[in-house]
RNA sequence: GGCGGCGUAGCCAAGUGGCUAAGGCAGAGGUCUGCAAAACCUUUAUUCCCGGGUUCGAGUCCCGGCGCCGCCUCCA
C-alpha cells in the first residue's frame, strides 16, 4: 500500500511520492539557538528523526537538512544580558542542542546549517524578490508584500481579511499592509550586521529557511516540517517567498508536529512551564542510555500530530513498558541448551508482525501502532520461550527486535546496559525527589557491587537454598534487593539477576 | 471575532463506515515458586462527551450542544 503521509497543505493523508524516485530531500526547522531546548523541542527534533529513519528504513536515500536560527532578536537580547557576543551565545546553544540530542540518540542530521553563513543566498533571494515585484525597500528595510501573493495564508487556511479582522500586531506604518513581513532588516546600533545593497542589516527570520532548504534541496523539495505553531505565519512566509522567487511549488508535504503539554497546557518559554531535557536526565535515576530510550518511548507513545501531555509519571510508566522488553532479551540471551520445538513458529512471526508494524508506520508515521506490534511480538516471544527456542531462533528474535527498533532508536541497548532497579519498589516520582533531595546518586548505590560480587552472593544463596536454609537465602536476597539488584531463580535452582 | 484540532476503560493510547473496540501501564484472580521475582493464563469499555440525523450498518459521516487545547505576536 505504501506510506500515506498528513499534509498540513492538503489536509489530508496523501501517499508519498518523492519527486525523485528513490530519494528524499526533507528540511526539519530547528531551534532558535538562545537558551536549552526543553522537552517540545525534543519531541520535534525526535518526530524528524524517526521520520528520516524510517526512510532510511524503506531504502530511501535521504537528504535531511535541519536548521539552526543563530541571529534574532531572542539571541541579541541573551547576548546583552550574559554580556557575551551574538556568536557566542549562539554557538554556545548549538553545541548545547546537540549535545541534547546526542544524548537522546537523535541522530545528526545531513546538513545542519546557520542562517548567518547563508547571507549571500538571502541577499540574492530577495533580490530576485524585488526584481519580481513582490518586495519594496523603506529605509533600509525590505518587506515581502503579501497582497501580492495570491496564495499567501493558504497552509494556514487563512486569508487576509480574516487576519485583519483579529489583528493583534502593532501596525508598522512603513509597511503597506499590516501582514507584510520583513525579509531584511536595517542594523541597529549593537546589533550584528551584514553588508547588503540596501545598507547594513541582518536578515528576516523567514528568509533564513527559504535560502538554506533551496541551497541543499533545490528549489522544490519533498519534505518541510517543524512544530505546530511554525504553520503561521512562519511556513506561510516562507512558500509565499519561495514561490514568489521561484514560479515552482516550493514544498511537497508539510509535517507539523503537535505539542507537548504540561496539565493540558502548551509548554513553552513564554509560559515557564517547561522542563529542559538537560533536566530530564539530571533528575532521572537512571544512565543517559536508559533515560534517553525511556523518553524516546515516551515521546513517541502519542501519534506525532497529537498533543501529548508530560508528566514524571507518565514518563516512568514508558520506562516500566521498556523492562519487559528487556527482560525477555535477557531471557533470550540465555543459554538453555533447548532444542527448540517452537523454531519453526519464528518465521511466519517476523513476517506477520513486521508487515503490521510497517504497516503501521506507513500510515502517518503511526509509531502508537507501530509499538503495538512489538509488544504482540514480545508476548508471542515469552510464550514461544516457554515451548523453548534454539540458540539459533533467540538470536534471530533479538535481531528482529534491533532491525525494528532501529526504526524508533529503541531496543539497541545489551541487556545488562539496561537497568531495571530502583523502581521496582518505590514510586518512581518519589524516588526522583527523594534522589534530588538527598543529593544522592542513585546510580552509585546501584553499582556498589561488581558482577562478580553480585555472583559471589548468588552462589551463597542458592548453596544456602539447596540447604532448605531459606532464612540465609533470603537474607541474601533482601540485601541485593536494597542495592537495587533484583534476583529471578530459574526453575533449575540458579537464578539471574538485573540491576 | 476568525481558523484549526481534540474528547475512546482507573491512567496512557490506536482505531476514521462493516468480523467479538488494538496495544501498554496500573489493579484483581490463577499457574509456576520454599517464599518471591519474572513469565504465562484469566479478568477490567454491550460501548467510544451529550442530543439528534444519514445509512442495511457509525467510535468512524452530517447537524446542534457541552468541555478542553492550539494558531491568528516570538515560539518545536
Amino acid at each position: 500500500m505504501g506510506l500515506r503521509i498528513y499534509n498540513t497543505l492538503t489536509r489530508q493523508k496523501e501517499p508519498f511520492e518523492p519527486l525523485t524516485p528513490g530519494q528524499v530531500g526533507m528540511y526539519a526547522c530547528g531551534i532558535t539557538a538562545y537558551d536549552l531546548s526543553h522537552i517540545g523541542h525534543a519531541r520535534s527534533a525526535l518526530v524528524f528523526d524517526v521520520i528520516r529513519r524510517y526512510f532510511e528504513f524503506n531504502g530511501y536515500r535521504v537528504v535531511f537538512v535541519r536548521n539552526f536560527t543563530d541571529v534574532d532578536d531572542k539571541i541579541i537580547k541573551r547576548a546583552e544580558q550574559e554580556g557575551g557576543s551574538v556568536g557566542e551565545v549562539s554557538e554556545r546553544y548549538i553545541a548545547e542542542f546537540q549535545k541534547d540530542m546526542e544524548s537522546l540518540g537523535v541522530l545528526p542530521a545531513d546538513v545542519e546549517p546557520k542562517a548567518t553563513e547563508y547571507i549571500p543566498q538571502m541577499i540574492a533571494l530577495i533580490e530576485r524578490l524585488l526584481g519580481r515585484g513582490f518586495a519594496y525597500v523603506v529605509n533600509g528595510d525590505v518587506y515581502f508584500e503579501v497582497g501580492r501573493f495570491p496564495h499567501y495564508g493558504r497552509l494556514s487556511g487563512k486569508n487576509l481579511d480574516e487576519l485583519l479582522a483579529g489583528a493583534r500586531v502593532e501596525v508598522d506604518e512603513r509597511k503597506r499592509d499590516p501582514h507584510d513581513f520583513a525579509l531584511w532588516k536595517s542594523t541597529k546600533p549593537g546589533e550584528p550586521s551584514w553588508e547588503s545593497p540596501w545598507g547594513p542589516g541582518r536578515p528576516g527570520w523567514h528568509i533564513e529557511c527559504s535560502a538554506m532548504s533551496m541551497e541543499h534541496l533545490g528549489e522544490s523539495f519533498d519534505i518541510h516540517g517543524g512544530g505546530e505553531d511554525l504553520i503561521f505565519p512562519h511556513h506561510d512566509c516562507e512558500i509565499a517567498q519561495s514561490e514568489a522567487a521561484t514560479d515552482k511549488p516550493f514544498v511537497r508535504y508539510w509535517i507539523h508536529n503537535g505539542f507537548v503539554q504540561i496539565h493540558q497546557e502548551k509548554m513553552s518559554k513564554s509560559l515557564g512551564n517547561f522542563f529542559t531535557v538537560r533536566d530530564i536526565f539530571e533528575k532521572s535515576p537512571y544512565g543517559v542510555q536508559v533515560t534517553a530510550e525511556a523518553l524516546r518511548y515516551f515521546l513517541l507513545t502519542t501519534h506525532y500530530r497529537s498533543p501529548l501531555d508530560f508528566s514524571d509519571d507518565a514518563l516512568w510508566e514508558s520506562k516500566r513498558a521498556l523492562d519487559r522488553f528487556y527482560g525477555l532479551f535477557q531471557r533470550l540471551d540465555e543459554s538453555s541448551g533447548a532444542k527448540g520445538p517452537g523454531d519453526r513458529l519464528l518465521p511466519p512471526l517476523f513476517e506477520r508482525l513486521g508487515e503490521a508494524f510497517r504497516q503501521a508506520m506507513d500510515d502517518d508515521f503511526n509509531t502508537p501502532a507501530a509499538f503495538a506490534q512489538l509488544q504482540l511480538l514480545r508476548g508471542e516471544l515469552n510464550r514461544l520461550l516457554e515451548t523453548g527456542l534454539s540458540k539459533q531462533a533467540r538470536e534471530q528474535a533479538r535481531e528482529a527486535f534491533r532491525s525494528l527498533g532501529q526504526v524508533l532508536g529503541l531496543c539497541q541497548l545489551s541487556f545488562r546496559e539496561w537497568e531495571f532497579g530502583i523502581m521496582h519498589q518505590v514510586h518512581a516520582t518519589d524516588a526522583v525527589a527523594a534522589a534530588v533531595e538527598d543529593k544522592v546518586d542513585v546510580r552509585v548505590s546501584k553499582e556498589s557491587l561488581t558482577d562478580v560480587e553480585i555472583e559471589q552472593k548468588l552462589a551463597k544463596r542458592n548453596e544456602a537454598r539447596r540447604r532448605k536454609d531459606f532464612a540465609t537465602a533470603d537474607t541474601i536476597r533482601a540485601e541485593l534487593a536494597s542495592l537495587g539488584i533484583t534476583i529471578e531463580d530459574r526453575p533449575d535452582g540458579t537464578s539471574r539477576w538485573k540491576r
